[in-house]
DNA sequence: AAATTCGTCAACCGCTCCTCC
DNA sequence: AGGAGGAGCGGTTGACGAATT
């Protein structure tokens, strides 16, 4: 047996607030204040709204002092740093952001800081990796997030009672499969640029191994089973001891996507599209030099802009397509993991055969 | 120009927390 | 101590305008 619900569901009005009913229930108010009870003050004022609903308007939308829009850089600051230190405690954190709501900051947080923040974090991992010159791997590692954290290829914040700021410097931090988010540190200095990209359907990768060779993988249409294509109908150079390289690739809808990397001492990775519709909204980053990183795929054809891929060598990063153009696409989510040796594998097109390949990787390796 | 897709955000839902009796 | 019920919270939904195809 259930709680019971608050009030009538059938006889309380629900959907948008209309100005009528906000001067009602601001004059309620500012008269009598709520008297300490919720539920029965929409009975009081004269309204047909559930007592909850007016409770949240009130809150987040007219109650004085109230903030919308333009947060600044200094909230964003804030909003970062808390959500970093206290996961998604939104009340929290808007209790530090005068004039501001737990719903806006939620809302802020999900539709444009994420990103935004995203973009900044792989920059700055990029940055902090230096692993053009490095020619070892790291240590065995399985650090992932699932698809359905991306917050974690963020920041997963741990609870409170386990958090070590120590850890917490610069680094993404993965949450393994398990439900519970584990810390794992990426300190690891990841081992060479690994880029992929969709040429064709079919997945296929490329890979920089220590002797700056490139090899272009690509999986046969049996799950499974990844073999070096013997050539490759794409433009590329296999010598990355020139100070500057290009790999050319195509898109899967027909723009061509252009990485210049350059290996020389500065181990810097400069990137390109010539297909600017191809990038995301918030993928500036391209444009930028990435220290170190290569981006994987630009974008998919799929009826709209994804977040852009990006790789850490020592640690896979998932990433999920926005919401689902496509039904059958719904969820998709592309990996990358550099340590399981050549399988590198990010093409949407067999996303499911990656994970399975991987899984199984996974459980034979680790 | 129309259709489709995307982004935003107010509002809702259901759960946990807290307080009072 | 424990049960009832209100308050608070975070996740999610859906409407709607904007942008894109």
């Amino acid at each position: 047996m259930g709680r019971a619900p608050c009030c009538d569901k059938t006889k309380v009005k629900r959907g948008p607030w209309s100005p009528d009913e906000d001067s009602t229930l601001i004059r309620f108010l500012e008269t009598h204040g709520t008297a300490g009870n919720w539920i029965a003050l929409p009975q009081k004022a004269g309204l047909k709204r559930c007592g909850k609903s007016c409770r949240l308007r009130w809150l987040n939308y007219l109650r004085p002092n109230i903030k919308h829009g333009n947060f600044t850089e200094d909230e964003d600051e804030i909003i970062c740093t808390l959500y970093t230190q206290m996961g998604s405690r939104w009340s929290l954190i808007a209790s530090n952001l005068p004039g501001r709501t737990d719903n806006d900051v939620k809302n802020y947080w999900n539709t444009k800081l994420k990103k935004k923040l995203l973009a900044g974090k792989v920059i700055s991992l990029i940055t902090t990796n230096n692993y053009i010159n490095s020619n070892k791997f790291p240590e065995k590692s399985c650090n992932r997030t699932t698809p359905h954290d991306l917050d974690s290829s963020i920041s997963t914040p741990p609870s409170p009672s386990t958090y070590d700021h120590r850890h917490h410097h610069n680094h993404l931090h993965f949450s393994s499969f398990s439900s519970q988010p584990q810390m794992i540190s990426s300190s690891s200095p990841p081992p060479f640029p690994i880029l992929t990209d969709h040429m064709g359907y079919g997945s296929s990768s490329t890979l920089v191994n220590s002797t700056h060779e490139i090899s272009l993988m690509s999986s046969d249409p049996t799950p499974h089973h990844f073999s070096q294509l013997g050539h490759v109908s794409h433009e590329f150079s296999t010598n990355l001891n020139n100070s500057s390289s290009s790999i050319f690739t195509s898109s899967q809808e027909g723009g061509s996507s252009s990485v210049s990397v350059s290996a020389d001492n500065s181990s810097s990775l400069a990137m390109e599209n010539s297909s600017n519709k191809s990038l995301s909204a918030d993928g500036s980053v391209v444009h930028e030099d990435l220290q170190g990183g290569v981006l994987m795929d630009f974008s998919f054809g799929i009826g709209g802009p994804i977040y852009n891929e990006f790789v850490n060598s020592s640690s896979g990063i998932w990433f999920q397509d926005q919401k689902a153009s496509h039904e059958d696409e719904a969820g998709l989510s592309y990996c990358c993991y550099p340590n399981l040796g050549d399988h590198q594998s990010s093409s949407y097109a067999d996303t499911k055969q990656a994970q399975g390949l991987i899984n199984q990787s996974v459980i034979n390796q680790y």
